[in-house]
DNA sequence: GTTCCTGCAAAAGCTTTGCAGAAGA
DNA sequence: TCTTCTGCAAAGCTTTTGCAGGAAC
């Protein structure tokens, strides 16, 4: 299910959030562009459109839509951290020759091992590598 | 199932892999104290035996370890790189609060979604977050 | 002798921090 | 006015690279 960006827009506006105008443009991004997108390729495509933005304040802004809970980091390369507007829980297949990012559904409940159960899990990531259909 | 020491050397001279000072440490290291270090902590702990270690050299052996396939890379969280000498699939769970990692097994021929029947997976992650038992 | 490995120093890349000015409530 | 946000520059970290000397075969 994909967030809508007016939804998202309202749980913020929840939150106490401000929804300043790079904020927006970073949020509208990523849900216009649901590709898990890179602080650089947030950045680049923005900056075209707003040309005095500035890296600091993607990162800000990632911070607190992360923070808050709408968007999930996902770093399934060292060196690469990537941002994910979805924060439904699904697993990440990344392609080791184009690296694309896909998105798989996954049943997280089948996922309780017997030794956690004691344990208080917040958070729960599937990675896999490999190589995609198209590139086989 | 705990990788020996000596099953490893045995494995790296099959791969036609030097086996010098300073690589036989980092494994043994790596083999006696299963906690999925960082590279500063392996690097740490081998400098007060081998005072002119240096930090590039565990770059250097961790990098050739990763390639022969003997160790595996954990990157549960961006900006802190771990590695596992236990390459068998399991998942790991690492504890908000005082940040240790607890591997855990898993079934991973259950996570093979229908969506992916057509890519070639070659490398299966699986991270938790949240809080231990002994934290709780 | 040739190849590979080590380790220092420097560079590179990503992210954070400090701070002054701007924007917003 | 007061608080918060932005954006520049600088700093901080981790990791990589270049290269000269050294070890191993």
């Amino acid at each position: 299910m994909k967030p809508l960006f007016e939804d998202l827009k309202q749980e913020l506006r929840t939150k106490n959030i401000n929804l300043s105008y790079q904020r927006l443009k970073v949020l509208e991004y990523l849900t216009q562009n649901q590709c898990h997108p890179t602080v650089e390729q947030i950045f680049t495509v923005l900056h075209e459109d707003i040309s005095t933005l500035s890296k600091t304040t993607v990162y800000n802004t990632l911070h607190v839509l992360v923070e808050a809970g709408l968007v999930r980091v996902i770093t399934i390369d060292q060196n690469e951290t990537r941002y994910d507007i979805n924060v439904e829980n699904h697993g990440h297949f990344k392609c080791d020759s184009c690296g694309t990012i896909y998105d798989f559904g996954i049943d997280m409940e089948k996922l309780s091992p017997v030794t956690l159960k004691d344990f208080k899990i917040s958070d729960r990531s599937v990675y896999f590598k490999g190589i995609c259909s198209d590139c086989l």
